[in-house]
RNA sequence: GCUCCCAUCGUCUAGAGGCCUAGGACACAGCCCUCUCAAGGCUGGUACGAGGGUUCGAAUCCCUCUGGGAGCGCCA
């Protein structure tokens, strides 16, 4: 049998790292096993789904590469579905009407919180369900009163849950509407999903959508409730630490493989290894391996995993992530092959794209200031020597590339009798306006030979002007 | 309150009775390398929530407690 995984994320608030997690984890789990994997948009709730958070769904998993193999499917669009299992139940008798207000329900259940019961629907319209007048009734499940539900999940093992312990729950609303939990299961059922990877919050859920599902006559499928995801204070994911939409971390900078691989890391771990592509995430991932604990996010090591893939990644791929992340500082880079060439010479000191554009923004823009404390440091009267005789040297330079940059900087600092730095540190400041750029003679071959001598003998004229007379 | 889940360094984790005086990673500190910043290498500190069992032996199994989380909606 196919195994079948299903992202179902509701449009209710922005898809953040947590959703995004439960996603992955389908995603890996069913490529691991040469499955399908299923979008499914979650939007009964008509009040609070909004077009732009269903949007973020689609562009957050476009960005992150993990394609859905069937979907995206919308439970808006299939109503008549469920109003048609709806049917079913009612004439099977596995539902009924329930004529009970608000009111009396808000009632009931205020009494039994206050004699320390667990509040719950009594099943009073489940004994006689009789219309009353002025009264549009919603619809119950009718859950079986005695025995146990098993839930075998693959994360947790075996979880026995008392039937007593559940009440009819609501499955359609006085309007006609199906709630959640009910729309899960018939979704479930008709999409033949196998293998339902969620959050632990529904692990409660669990047998209730057991319970209908073999009411349908429907075999339940597979369970893996994965750990929740903390804030890094320990405290429940909010706002402040990571539960941003996740087209916040593609704007900051962040590589989709990087962020897919700080969160398998989450809750998952093969062995040592911490860097994974996903090729390796698809093929060693298994949801026996994930651990039962809740686990904090940690900005610091994405931060980390996000160089280490930097690292990794061809100069050409950076490239484009670096494209619109320069025009986000107002420059535009036209030429590929110098932005790849950029990327290269940066790639081994950045942690993020955003940074590493940031950085690079002086192979476009000749620094118009020098920063202070390294102007102060590097662009002397002692740097005035160096300077010229280096910019003399590259003036006459043949061919215009690293290893002839290098060993006319090497020759300066040997002919003036200075260390390497001496020479290095001025020519860097002058080109780049600071203390840090990458590898002068990299730097100076993609920066190429007009502007390096243009930016050099404006630093040497700096250094006249500075000079104490 | 009731039901369910969870518990190893600050954080992510390894660990399925002896390999554990608990390993790796992030972060932190120091050193090395070095034209800057990084990267890389080396070194260092800090953890099995508590108490009872079981066993020759427990981080690993059982119980209790404590602490944390989730669910108990005409929300999903």
């Amino acid at each position: 049998m196919t195994v079948r995984t299903r992202f179902a994320p509701s449009p209710t608030g922005m898809l953040h790292i947590g959703g995004v997690r439960t996603a992955l984890f389908s995603w890996l789990y069913a490529k691991r096993h040469g499955g399908v994997f299923v979008l499914r948009i979650e939007d009964t709730d008509r009040e609070r789904s909004t077009e732009e958070a269903t949007q973020v769904i689609l562009d957050g998993m476009e960005w992150l590469g993990l394609r859905a193999d069937e979907g995206p499917f919308y439970q808006t669009r299939r109503m008549d579905r469920y109003r048609e299992v709806l049917d079913q139940f009612l004439q099977s008798g596995h539902a009924y009407r329930c004529y009970c207000t608000r009111e009396e329900l808000e009632a009931m259940r205020a009494r039994q919180i206050e004699a320390k019961q667990k509040p719950r629907y009594d099943g009073t319209c489940r004994a006689h369900s009789t219309p009353r007048a002025g009264i549009d009734p919603v619809i119950r499940f009718k859950n079986p009163s005695d025995g146990a539900v098993l839930v075998e999940d693959e994360i947790h093992g075996n979880v026995l849950f008392e039937n007593v312990e559940l009440d009819d729950l609501i499955i359609a609303r006085s309007d006609g509407s199906p709630t959640y939990n009910f729309c899960v299961v018939v979704d479930d059922m008709d999409m033949r999903i196998t293998h339902v990877i969620r959050g632990d919050d529904h692990l409660n859920n669990t047998p209730r959508q057991i319970n209908m599902l073999k009411a349908l006559g429907a075999t339940p499928p597979k369970y893996a409730h994965v750990p929740m995801i903390l804030g890094a204070d320990g405290a429940k994911l909010s706002k402040r630490h990571g539960a941003v939409s996740v087209l916040q971390y593609r704007d900051e900078g962040y590589l989709p493989e990087a962020l897919l691989n700080y969160l398998v890391r989450l809750g998952w771990s093969h062995g040592d290894q911490e860097v994974f592509t996903l090729d390796e995430m698809a093929r060693l991932f298994d949801t026996s391996d994930v651990n039962k604990s809740a686990s904090a996010f940690n900005p610091d090591k994405l931060l980390w995993l996000n160089q280490q893939h930097i690292m990794r990644a061809t100069p050409e791929r950076l490239a484009e992530y670096l494209k619109p992340q320069l025009a986000a500082l107002g420059v535009s880079a036209a030429n590929d092959a110098q932005l790849a060439a950029i990327a290269k010479t940066q790639q081994e000191r950045a942690k993020t794209l955003k940074e590493m554009a940031q950085n690079s923004v002086f192979f476009f823009n000749e620094p118009q200031t020098y920063d202070e404390k390294a102007a102060k440091k590097n662009l002397t009267a002692d740097a005035l020597a160096p300077l010229s005789l280096v910019h003399s040297k590259l003036s006459g330079l043949g061919d215009w590339q690293a290893s002839l940059i290098h060993n006319a900087v090497n020759d300066t600092a040997t002919e003036l009798s200075l260390g390497l730095g001496k020479v290095a540190q001025p020519i860097r400041v002058a080109v780049s306006g600071t203390a840090v750029s990458p590898p002068i003679d990299v730097t100076l071959e993609v920066l190429g030979r007009d502007a390096t001598l243009r930016r050099l003998q404006r630093a040497i004229d700096y250094c006249r002007a500075s000079k104490p007379s």
